[in-house]
DNA sequence: CAGCATCCCACAAGATACTG
DNA sequence: CAGTATCTTGTGGGATGCTG
């Protein structure tokens, strides 16, 4: 995102809608289904009720809903075998594994101050 | 967070229990309006005020209401400074601080891919 | 099995107004 | 200026049912 005294020159029209994009997309993917659904990819390829599994909490609507939009963004890449009953497989494209290492430095952090933050509830709640 | 088979041990409840916990934190931290505050603290001190100004978009009550989270959650440092008008300033934490660098880290992954998302969008949309 | 459509409710979040 | 409270609305998201 650039700064806000760029944002309305208007000779940076291409900057500001770079940045407007740039915004849309975190705002795509700065949210828990999604950023939950990339880390239960991972490496491998899951079918969609594989990743409904793995996915603790997601409803059925959700994690369609987010899928689409991960594959719209080209996060991940969705295959369909033209089986009966059908069979639809889910895999994190290199832009999206590469989002999933962010996703992992979040979990990391979430573990490494899980002391800390319990601490500061507990003096905040009193 | 731990792997399905062992959440529901009942010999690993202090597992589990940390688990819910990491779950929750990340539920709190993994939204947009909390990851832009974030980023838009830095490493700068900033009164409410200029906090709202710095996150495009976000409203007095959503500010608000992060702010406390965060806060609860000890990311931000939350100073009231007893003058009239009253001034109030928040600050990153460590653990504020170091889950910004995983915001940086997404932002930084957002530019990176910018061309590839327009692009993907581009042939999902047709 | 996976996806889509529909219905519906709860709650997220905006607007507004009042206080220290 | 910052925060809280109240009211209202839009929409996120669950439940259910139908199709290929």
């Amino acid at each position: 995102m650039v700064t806000k005294q760029l944002r309305d020159l208007p000779e940076n029209a291409d900057l500001r809608r770079a940045d407007s994009l740039a915004r849309e997309i975190f705002s795509d993917v700065a949210n828990k289904w999604a950023l939950l659904i990339i880390e239960a990819l991972g490496e491998r390829t899951l079918r969609f009720s594989e990743v409904r599994d793995e996915v603790e909490g997601v409803s059925h609507k959700m994690l369609t809903q987010n899928l689409r939009m991960l594959e719209r963004n080209g996060l991940v890449d969705r295959k369909v075998h033209p089986t009966v009953p059908p069979r639809v497989e889910y895999t994190l494209t290199e832009p999206g594994r590469a989002l999933r290492a962010t996703v992992d430095a979040i979990c990391g952090w979430t573990h490494r101050y899980l002391g800390h933050i319990e601490a500061a509830r507990g003096r905040f709640d009193e």
